[in-house]
Order: C-alpha cells, then sequence, then structure tokens
DNA sequence: GTAAAGTTTGTAAACGTTTACTATACTTGT
DNA sequence: ACAAGTATAGTAAACGTTTACAAACTTTAC
C-alpha cells in the first residue's frame, strides 16, 4: 500500500494536517518540523495522492483532447502543440481518437466529464454541433478546433479555410491555369466546403468555362480518395491543368495517380494541397501546399481552455480565433 | 454544482447506499425503485463522480503513455494501437510527449503516479534503465516498447532489431552491393545498435573489404541528419553502393541527399530503411525498408499491461515479447 | 402459525486529502 | 505583569463515492 500523510503524521508525531501544510509549503508550520517532515516524506517514498486532491478541490489538473485520428499526420502537430503548453502549465491530458465517428466522440465527452477533466479541447468529427453537444459543453469549458461553423455557441480556434482556397485558386489562376480540378473530403466537411468556397471565389468571373462540375469530386480524406478519384477522372479523358485538393493527403493520391499516368508536374497539371503536413515537403514529393499552423493552433486552443478554466469570466463569450493560411509553393505548382 | 448520488437519494426518497446499488446495477435493490432512480438520475443530469469512485476502489482505469514524440511517424501508430485497445476496455490514457529529455520523462511518470494512473506504458527517451526508474516502476505495472535491454528488470514488448538489420544487409548481398554504408540514429539507442549488429552479422566473411568505419555514421534520428550526412559522405567522395539506415526518416534524408547528387536508386545506390513509416509509401519515396509492427507494439504493451493489472500474479516476471520485423520491398533498394 | 430464508433498505465507515476554525504557547510592548 | 498579538499545532468537516454490516420486512415451507 502507498504511503499517506497519516502514516507521515504519526511518524512525526504530529497531526495530518500539519503534514499537509508542510508538504503544500503552506503558511504556518515551524520550520524545523516541516524539515522533519520533509525529509521523512522523501524517506518513506510517499507520492501525494491527487485523486483524493482533486476530490477536495475540485479539479483535476487534466484535460481532454478528443482528435479523429493520431495516425492521420494532420493531428500529431496540433497534439504536440497543446501538450506543450499543458504541460508548462501543469496539466496532464487525456487522448482519445474519435475515429471520425460520432458516436465515440460522445462516449469519450461523457467519460471525461465522469473522469472530472478540468476542460475539454475537440477537433470534431464533424462539423454539425448537436444539442446534446451543446447540453454537455454546458458543464466544462470546451475549445473547438478546426472545421467549426461560426455561431456554433462554443469558443473555438479556426483557419482561415476561405482565404486559404483563395489564395490557392489566385495562385493557380495567375500561372495561367485555365481548366481546374477541386477535389474534396467529405461533403459533409465544413472545412472542406470553405475550402472550396474560397477556391471559387477567386475563380468568380471565370465562371464555368475555367471549372465545371464534373471536374468538382468528393471522397473521404484519404490518399487512397485522391488517388482514385485522380484516376477516373483521367481514365475518362478528363485532364484538367490544375488540381486543388483539400487536404496534403488527398493530393499526395492524386500526384500518385497523375505520375503514374505520365503527365509532368507542374508542366502538364499543376496540383496543390492543404495543410502542408511533413511528408509534403519530402524530396521526391514536394508538394505546393496552403500552410495550416497546426502546433499554433493546438497551442491556442489549449491557452484559450486555460483562461476559461481559471477565470469563470471569460466562460460563455463564443470566442473565436482565426488563423491565416499561406501559401507555400515547392514543385507541383 | 454537479448532482450527486446524494441529491438523487433526498429526491426519490432513499438512502444514497440505495442510489449507488441502484445505478451501479447491484444485486438487492427492488426493480421499482431501480427504474425510478435511473430515471431521475437522467432527469437530474447525473454525472457519476469518477475521482470519488477512485479514491474508493482504488483504481482510475486511467493509464499513461509516454513517448518520447507524437510528432514522430513511428509514434502515432503506436499510440493508435495502445488507444484502441484501451477505449475498448474501458480504460483512457494520459498521453505525454518525453520529448527525449530523461528528464522530463521523469516528470511525467512521477507525475502519473500521483494521479494513480493504473498502469504505465513507456517507450523509453533512452535505453538504459536507471535505479531510479526501478524504484519507481515497483510501485505499479509498467511495459516497456522499444528499445529496451533484455534484462532491464522490467516486462517489455519489442521488436527483433538484430533480425532486421541481418535481412536488410543479406538482401543487399543478395543484390551484389558490395560497399556499404551505415547510417544511424544515436549510438546511445539500443535498438540502432542491434540493427547495426544485425546488419554487420549478414556481412560477416566479407568483412571490412564490404564496410569500412568511415562509412558509418551516427547522428540523431531526423530526416535533417540522414541528409546532412548523405551529403558530406558523397562530397568527401566516399561513395557506397548500398545505404542502410536505422530509421526511415534517416533513410529519406539519405534519399534527397543521394538524388540531388545526381544518383540513381536503387542503380546508383540502393537505400533501405527501418520502421516503414506512412511516407515511405509514398509515390515518389517508395522506400524498401523493415516493416516495424508498430500498431500491434502499442497493442501488444497495453494487452500484457491489462493483464498485469487485473492479474497481480502476472506482475514482476520480467516477460519480454519480441515481434519479427520483415522486408518491404519497393523502389529504393 | 411460525421459523427460516430471502429481499430490500439504511447506517456508518472508509478512501486520502484540504481547510476553516479553534486552541495553545510564545513574544512584545507598556 | 499582563493584554494583545503572533506563531504553531490540532480537530473535525468536507469532497462523492462504495460497501460491510445490520435492520426491517416479505415469502416460503412445514
Amino acid at each position: 500500500m502507498n504511503t499517506t500523510i497519516k502514516d507521515i503524521a504519526k511518524k512525526a508525531g504530529v497531526s495530518y494536517a500539519t503534514v499537509s501544510r508542510a508538504l503544500n509549503g503552506k503558511y504556518g508550520v515551524n520550520p524545523s518540523t516541516r524539515e522533519e517532515i520533509i525529509k521523512l516524506a522523501e524517506d518513506m517514498n510517499y507520492s501525494p495522492n491527487a485523486i483524493a486532491r482533486g476530490l477536495v478541490k475540485r479539479q483535476t489538473h487534466t484535460v481532454g483532447l478528443i482528435i479523429p485520428d493520431i495516425t492521420n499526420p494532420f493531428f500529431p502537430e496540433v497534439a504536440r502543440g497543446a501538450e506543450d503548453l499543458l504541460e508548462k502549465k501543469g496539466y496532464s491530458v487525456f487522448l482519445c481518437n474519435s475515429n471520425w465517428e460520432k458516436n465515440r466522440e460522445n462516449k469519450y465527452i461523457n467519460l471525461l466529464i465522469e473522469k472530472r477533466v478540468d476542460g475539454l479541447v475537440i477537433a470534431p468529427s464533424s462539423s454539425i454541433v448537436t444539442d446534446s453537444d451543446r447540453k454537455q459543453f454546458a458543464r466544462l469549458p470546451v475549445v473547438l478546433m478546426s472545421g467549426v461553423q461560426a455561431g456554433c455557441g462554443t469558443d473555438s480556434v479556426v483557419l482561415n479555410n476561405i482565404k486559404g482556397g483563395f489564395i490557392a485558386g489566385k495562385y493557380l489562376l495567375e500561372k495561367g491555369r485555365r481548366k481546374f480540378c477541386f477535389i474534396g473530403g467529405s461533403e459533409d466537411s465544413f472545412s472542406v466546403m470553405e475550402r472550396y468556397e474560397g477556391f471559387m471565389k477567386a475563380l468568380e468571373g471565370y465562371g464555368s468555362s475555367v471549372i465545371s462540375q464534373d471536374y468538382v469530386k468528393f471522397g473521404d480524406y484519404r490518399e487512397k480518395s485522391g488517388y482514385r478519384i485522380m484516376k477516373s477522372l483521367i481514365l475518362e479523358k478528363k485532364i484538367p491543368d490544375a488540381v486543388f485538393a483539400s487536404n496534403d493527403l488527398l493530393a499526395l493520391g492524386a500526384i500518385q495517380a497523375i505520375s503514374e499516368e505520365g503527365f509532368r508536374m507542374p508542366e502538364d497539371i499543376a496540383v496543390i494541397g492543404f495543410d502542408n503536413i511533413a511528408p509534403a515537403s519530402f524530396r521526391g514529393v514536394e508538394l505546393t501546399t496552403v500552410e495550416h499552423p497546426k502546433y499554433r493552433m493546438g497551442e491556442l486552443a489549449v491557452s484559450m481552455l486555460l483562461e476559461r478554466i481559471e477565470d469563470p469570466e471569460k466562460r460563455g463569450k463564443e470566442e473565436r480565433l482565426v488563423l491565416d493560411p499561406e501559401l507555400i509553393i515547392r514543385r507541383t505548382a
């Protein structure tokens, strides 16, 4: 069994209140007894029980981080940004993969509330915030990240996706491209649609001459999906001169199909991805893409959360932090 | 304030022991009262306090996962394997990045012990297990992963690195390569040295004619390091016909240097990496490498840990699970 | 009709802390 | 020498559960 404060008290011949005070550096205990107690604690291999402390203090110094999938190269950086700041502030973090399932996400939210985390950072599996979500979010500070609609009723930190799509489209246009293709992840995804919207906005004025609806395709967020979409487009003899994918994985898949079919990049077809995940910068890939400050996003989300945990005043104002994207020009466009 | 069991008891007009029993599906409460209590709990938005429960049951259904860096593409898969199984078993997981710092790792171990996790899965930042480690590990079930020496005194799941190095060397030899280069991460890393050892074993009988000491280089585990090492080797006119890197990131860096310098792969120089991280399979990369069952490793480590948590009998036997590597032949060798 | 057994409920202690309140023993200043 | 203040320590309640034990009531069996 673990040593407790009472064991120490007994050995030191004092009450356990004194031990608590001594160990927590509180005012009002004789320096010599304090010293003795600290030494005793060390000798007895004492480790304070954070569970018991959490019960009385009603806070656990723990937060939950719910993301769709840590295996998706977008999220490790977000997680790292979050964790680094949390660690510095003395918090621990529960990692939860929702696996893009609303159901698993909800189960986790409930579980974390039961475990009395001090707050929640969520990169939601789906853009829509349900009533049941809202009910849960009322119980504790929550900050949403990435792909969250304005007016969702919760604090959030997001990317300016519209701008991201816009700068990609604008660049391609300036490079003289005139036959565009858009490959998106899920049509239900808010951020995908925003990127699409921004992209189309850049193309305004050029109208349907530069992008026709059968060059706009949706799948899931995976490489394979980008590959399949691009491949079948090419096989149908629909050859664009520029492809904008709503994320890098999709773009990577598209690249694979494009080079398999013998087209050169960017000469024949230019490709721009989104997010600037690590593999995008590898030699032999060198994907032109839109930078998404992932680490920063995780960090900011946590910083907002901590503010709200520490100061209840700041809660419920539905603040929205918007990060700026940036075009990273490499080989493929 | 959150609803407690007592609030429910008051409203239902029963003692709170009864509420506890009802909610936990324990034997011995009248079906109709139980139903009423459950309904009441729902209406009152009751969420059981896992902290309080943890205090009395002396278990938290929580484990800690300490890894060097979730941003390193090796670890997300490990983490996912761990988390998937834990989730299924009703456990939550603390994610901790040691950032390869022994100091941060130790801080985390202490913190997690304070938070009374039921067990720990650690991918250590350094291969050596110190006395202070051992002292902490005696307090709770611990399973070590990856790069852990036999005889370290703790249960572990590892890869057969020697075999991994061996099959890489053997394959290269069979392909007629005769001028080898080895690029390793830290020399202090046990798994790097094992991979080296296996590699050299394959080359036995050929002796120093095929690999000289100035073709054996160490750096850190990052892409940049592989790039730098390979680049300077080539600039010194030391041109091997085969490179074996102790991990894929290093190999990716080496590839970059090699193609920048105008050599063809595998014709001029063959490259084999290690771990088979996701980017290794991308088009334009297609790195030949040694598969490391990462997801499985996370899963197995957790499964061992859970065994030990649930059955104290199984503790302290220093069991060692060894996974088998496998050569994945792609473009670069 | 009653003893035995079973069902349902309540009481109270325990888990390991923190902390408000109280009590005692020293210091000071006058 | 004594009132007032200060430094140090102790007591006990609280945090929200679970659970051993006891109590009350209901069935069942004969």
